[in-house]
RNA sequence: GCGCCGAUAGUGUAGUGGUUAUCACUAGGCGUUGCCAACGCCUAAACCCGGGUUCGAGUCCCGGUCGGCGCACCA
């Protein structure tokens, strides 16, 4: 248990500050708000949360990661809402000085229409209202747009402007239609990115909670509208979990678990896709080292969903200091990215789906004589050929307005054609489900999660409980002595465990229980120990961070023991 | 962005406008040490940045940066 009255958040960003895990950014130059730097084990436990990350989802879903640059051309930004929709209007008080956001002002005033408003307009309009802070009449004030995104410049001159990119899913988005080539051209397929995404947020706080620059993970997995039944169901069938549903949360009522197939029966989670994402979302935070117990899945309220989004799902971990915290948004996304991006790219994002059987389909085409009414209309001839395939002939000809123009066309002239096709098949634009996860605050989430003090042969001992598999250093190989051969021994079995592709750190410095102090603060989970008893029977001991028990074995066992307990196939208890 | 508070070795700290800035832990070296922060000797290491007041500023004043809290913001 943790002792003390010290903040769990001043006692994790210490230790995270004083080990190499989380620094504030060029510190000698004064830090930045909203931005760090990962120090060695920082990122070395990053990289491994991240990989966890891409064996769900590229590994066992068989999503392939693409890479895409950080900075995208207007037009991308322009398309997908983001130039348009990710700003606020605001303003800022001339008497207190406190920027405001300037449609909850007209709101708190009682003008409508703040949202539709030009800034003009808008500035105009809540001239007469009060401030939400000082309560002064505002007055004569200025609307400005205020947009999260960094803008910059491509090129020489300022000839082209980008922006950097506040979310890594666009790249999938603007990537459809090679995507979908590569995946040969049917549906369901998925493609991930794990990358950093920008957001110039107004006043960042909270250390690595609220980061101008974070690292987003994104898979965005494009499905048939129709059909959104995860293939793969049954795998989280029956995987319970805590669900705060909108109703739940109107109502005022706590998480309630389901399995995932009772929610989507109960039509609680918009579909299967939505629910398994869920599920697997949770099995993973849970693997990362998140205790069940502090983690929920929360709905988005139908006011504070997107309004393309059919269902939107937040994972919640709970934070000693910061209470529940977004950390992965899993969304139904519909069609709303691809049906925007076709739209202003002209490219059209659409998948062919084909019939089980063709459709025949009658149709009446009404076929033009070309030649004649060619010659005879034309510059006009292409309209009248349009007006002409919609009209409704008789048997004395067709009557047709062009422009205006009121024009004859004798049966002659054309020939009514009844034609049966056959439709083999359509065009329909996919849905995208989309679960996005921040990793940083998962590292953040993990590293606090893990953070624990406790008593050891009467002393206070810091220990990081981090699970096996996101410790940055993995096992620590220590000789009793630093002389008498064993530290030679020692240097040997690190390298053993070194060509297996362990992390493992050598240490002779001192006492051997400092030793296994520093390393228990780093959240290394095994020491292994090289003794005078290690020169006669060719053993040593592991000792387990968490319950500081040794357990003796053979030194030729050691790298395929350590790398089992690494992996999670074994446990120390049963060694 | 506003208001309040804070900032001294890696960490935690002491420091009436006046010596070479205190102490502990940590870290490094040597010795010692037969399994959980032991010990001895030695070493390294700091006044957030920029102005100002003053003969003299870690100390007082102003501005900035960062951090904490409250407000506001958080597609």
């Amino acid at each position: 248990m943790i002792q003390g009255s010290g903040d769990i958040y001043e006692k994790v960003m210490d230790l995270a500050k004083r080990r190499g895990f989380i620094w504030p950014t060029s510190e000698c130059y004064g830090a930045v708000a909203g931005f760090i730097d990962y120090g060695p084990l920082g990122a070395m436990m990053k990289r491994r949360v991240e990989n966890i990350w891409r064996d769900f989802y590229v590994i066992q879903e068989g999503y392939y990661e693409i890479e895409c640059p950080t900075i995208a051309q207007e037009a991308v930004f322009v398309a997908s809402g983001h130039v348009k929709g990710f700003s606020d209007k605001m303003c800022q008080c001339p008497h207190c000085k406190e920027f405001l956001r300037a449609d909850h002002v007209a709101e708190g005033g009682g003008v409508a229409g703040a949202a539709t408003m030009a800034n003009e307009m808008l500035a105009a309009a809540i001239a007469t209202c009060k401030c939400l802070a000082c309560e002064e009449v505002l007055g004569k004030v200025e609307v400005f747009n205020f947009n999260l995104m960094f803008k910059t410049s491509i090129g020489p001159g300022s000839q082209r402007t980008g922006y950097l990119r506040p979310e890594t899913a666009q790249g999938m988005f603007v990537d459809f239609t090679r995507l979908l080539r590569f995946y040969r051209d049917h549906l369901p397929f998925g493609a991930v990115q794990i990358g950093k995404s920008y957001r110039n947020e107004i006043s960042p706080r909270q250390g690595m909670i609220r980061l101008r620059e974070f690292t987003h993970a994104e898979a965005e997995i494009f499905v048939h509208p129709d059909q959104k039944d995860h293939p793969k169901f049954s795998r989280y069938a029956d995987y319970i979990m805590p669900l705060l549903t909108a109703t739940q949360q109107e109502k005022n009522e706590p998480a309630v678990s389901f399995s995932m197939q009772d929610a989507v029966a109960q039509r609680l989670i918009a579909n299967e896709y939505v629910a398994y994402y869920l599920a697997l979302t949770h099995e993973m935070l849970v693997k990362i080292g998140i205790r069940p117990d502090r983690l929920r899945f929360r709905q988005h309220l139908c006011t504070e969903r997107a309004h393309y989004a059919a269902d939107c799902w937040d994972a919640e971990v709970y934070s000693d200091r910061f209470g529940w915290v977004e950390t992965v948004g899993i969304a139904d996304r519909t069609d709303y990215d691809l049906a925007a991006h076709a739209r202003h790219s002209g490219t059209p994002m659409t998948v062919f789906i084909q019939y089980g059987e063709p459709k025949k389909v009658q149709r009446r085409r009404i076929v033009p004589n070309m030649s004649v009414l060619g010659k005879q209309f034309r510059t006009k001839a292409k309209a009248v050929f349009e007006t002409l395939a919609t009209a409704t002939p008789t048997v004395d000809g067709a009557d047709i307005d062009v422009d205006g123009e009121k024009i004859h066309i004798p049966p002659e002239l054309f020939e009514v054609r009844n034609e049966i096709f056959e439709v083999r098949g359509e065009d329909i634009v996919p849905h995208v489900i989309e679960p996005s996860y921040g990793i940083d605050r998962m590292c953040y989430a993990v590293l606090e999660q893990a953070y624990d003090e406790d008593i050891a042969d009467g002393e206070s001992r810091t220990v990081l409980r981090l699970t096996p598999c996101v410790a940055p250093v993995q096992v620590a190989v220590f000789p009793l002595m630093n002389r008498d051969g064993l530290d030679t021994i020692a240097m040997e079995v690190t390298r053993t465990l070194q060509k297996k592709g362990l992390l493992a750190e050598y240490d002779d410095s001192g006492a051997i229980g400092r030793r296994y102090r520093r390393q228990d603060e780093i959240g290394t989970p095994f020491a292994v120990t090289i003794d005078y008893q290690t020169k006669d029977d060719r053993t040593v001991t592991i000792r387990d961070r968490d319950s500081m028990k040794q357990v003796r074995i053979a030194i030729d066992r050691i790298s395929e023991t350590i790398c089992d307990l690494v992996n999670g196939s074994a446990q120390f208890s049963s060694l």
